[in-house]
DNA sequence: ATATTAATGAGACTTAATCTCAATAAAATA
DNA sequence: TATTTTATTGAGATTAAGTCTCATTAATAT
């Protein structure tokens, strides 16, 4: 309870903080775009969040929810996640816990996994070319435990 | 000379075997596409293909391309590859020679590359999750040696 | 040579995402 | 606090990749 209750404050201030270092103004919209992303872990989709938000009766355009999440996106608030069906989909940036994605082909659960090894191979391949890594994609298709 | 010769009949044979073991026709758009698929090592994406063809003369269809396309993805003669910019692009199935890309945000240049220790980390974490992998996206984003 | 039926072409349609522009509302300033 | 400035917004038109439909065509089986 009062940890979710800190979790939302400190992540509202991260959007204000974040919009005033970048010269953004601070929105109603945009705290409800960032609010709506925050309140799930899911992997939420543009078009998810604009119907979900429309529902809830405000009166928003599906622009600004585009626009939103591409200003979360670039400054690092939201990852973007694309499993490959079309559609954008985004999470919350957990900067300390980062993870890739493992998609069941059959159900469409997403699943995150996390390995080190990985992380340090793509370092040295980037390395060896002299490429500087700024993000990567990373998912594994197949059909998980509960369909086979 | 020779070699490319062979290589263009023998992968010619590929396809006619793949759609014949399907049941399907080999029709002339289907070798059309095909050839054309096969005439460069780049990324090619499905619009490009179409207008490609359409370029030499040939009246086909944009629907026979993805149509086409999809048959070959779904036989393993060609793999799709996503570098998120919301087209997607295949290239010949090298089934002797998987690998993965770098891909460069600045001038759009796609590099590859291969590492086994990758792919058994891969496998590992399939195995732990008793999830049956099909197949996978891994790019590398950032900026290439001639873009720094 | 003919019959069968899969494949094709044309273009309408779908869907995610972007763009335009007049109206609105944050934030800066007085 | 009232006013000014200018970024942001909403509505809906637009774009672009890809899919669908259906009458016609052409591979393949007979």
């Amino acid at each position: 309870m009062r940890l979710n209750l800190n979790k939302i404050i400190i992540t509202m201030q991260a959007l204000k903080a974040t919009l005033q270092k970048e010269g953004l103004r601070y929105t109603r919209q945009r705290q409800e775009i960032w609010n709506e992303l925050r309140s799930s872990d899911e992997h939420r989709d543009a078009e998810e969040i604009f119907f979900t938000l429309r529902k809830r009766g405000l009166n928003i355009s599906r622009a600004t929810v585009y626009r939103t999440i591409d200003v979360l996106v670039k400054n690092n608030l939201l990852d973007k996640l694309d499993i490959g069906d079309g559609r954008a989909r985004f999470e919350y940036n957990e900067k300390y816990f980062h993870h890739d994605h493992l998609v069941c082909t059959r159900c469409g659960k997403i699943f995150e996994f996390h390995n080190d090894n990985i992380e340090e191979l793509q370092n040295e391949i980037a390395k060896q070319k002299n490429f500087k890594i700024l993000h990567h994609n990373h998912q594994l298709f197949g059909i998980c435990e509960d369909c086979q």
